[in-house]
DNA sequence: TGAATTGTTAGCCATATTAGAAACTATTGA
DNA sequence: TCAATAGTTTCTAATATGGCTAACAATTCA
C-alpha cells in the first residue's frame, strides 16, 4: 500500500494534465501502444513518453514491452482509490448537512 | 460551466497537495477561518493563504470576509464533478471488461 | 543485411509552483 | 486611541514541470 498520502499526491497530480487525462480515457477503452497513444496529440514522442511515465509512477497505468512495442493499460485500482477518497469527503459533507437540518427542525419544534 | 477541461486541471492539481487535501477534509466538517485552517500545519500564514487561493480558484472552496476574518467553506459541486469524471472512467473500464467476458463465453460455446 | 519502425535517453529551456521573510492594512477590544 | 489580531502583499529563492531536439538502441520487414 506504500505511503498512501504520497500516492494520492501522484495520482491527483497525474490527472491534472489534459493530455494525461486523455490518455487515461483512451486506455479505459483498451490497451494501446505508446505510438497509438501519441496519435491524437501534436506532441513529440519523448514528451508523450514522459506523460506515460508520470501515469505509470502514479499507478494509474502499467505497461509492458514486447519486441519493440510498449503496450499500456489502465490500472483500475488507482482510479478506484482516488474516487473513494473524494467520495468519503462528499459523504462527510452530506452527513454534516443532515445533522444541520435535523438541528434546525428541532429548533422549529421548540416554538 | 466555463472551460471544463481547464476546470478539471485546476481541481486535480489543487487536490495533489497534502496540505490542500487536509484543508478540504477539515472544511467538509464545517466552515473555518484562515487561521483556524492554519493551526495544524507548521507553515507560514502567507504560504497557507496561497493554498487557500489555489483551492478557491479550483472551485473546491469559497470564502467570504467579514470584519477581519475570512471564512472558508467547501463547495460540493467541484468535488462532485471530479468524482463524476473518475466514475465515468471506471464505468467505461467495467463495460469493456463485460464485453470481453461475453466474447470469451461466445468463443467457448463455439467448441 | 540494411532500412524502417518504435521507443528511449540526455540535455536544454521556459514557466509554474511552493515556501519563506518582511512589511503593510484593516478590524477589534481594552 | 493604542495594541493586538487576522489577513494580505511583495519579493526572493529553490525546485518541479512540460516541452523540444538530437542522438541512440532494439526490433522487424524487405
Amino acid at each position: 500500500m506504500a505511503n498512501n498520502s504520497t500516492n494520492l499526491d501522484r495520482t491527483f497530480a497525474a490527472l491534472s494534465d489534459p493530455i494525461r487525462r486523455a490518455i487515461v480515457t483512451r486506455l479505459c477503452e483498451g490497451p494501446r501502444s505508446v505510438s497509438e497513444l501519441s496519435e491524437p496529440f501534436e506532441i513529440a514522442l519523448p514528451s508523450l513518453l514522459k506523460h506515460v511515465r508520470v501515469l505509470e509512477e502514479s499507478g494509474l497505468i502499467s505497461s509492458e514491452k514486447t519486441g519493440r512495442v510498449r503496450t499500456c493499460r489502465i490500472e483500475r485500482r488507482a482510479l478506484q482509490e482516488t474516487e473513494a477518497w473524494i467520495h468519503r469527503h462528499v459523504a462527510t459533507w452530506e452527513r454534516r448537512l443532515d445533522r444541520l437540518e435535523a438541528h434546525v427542525q428541532r429548533m422549529k419544534r421548540k416554538h
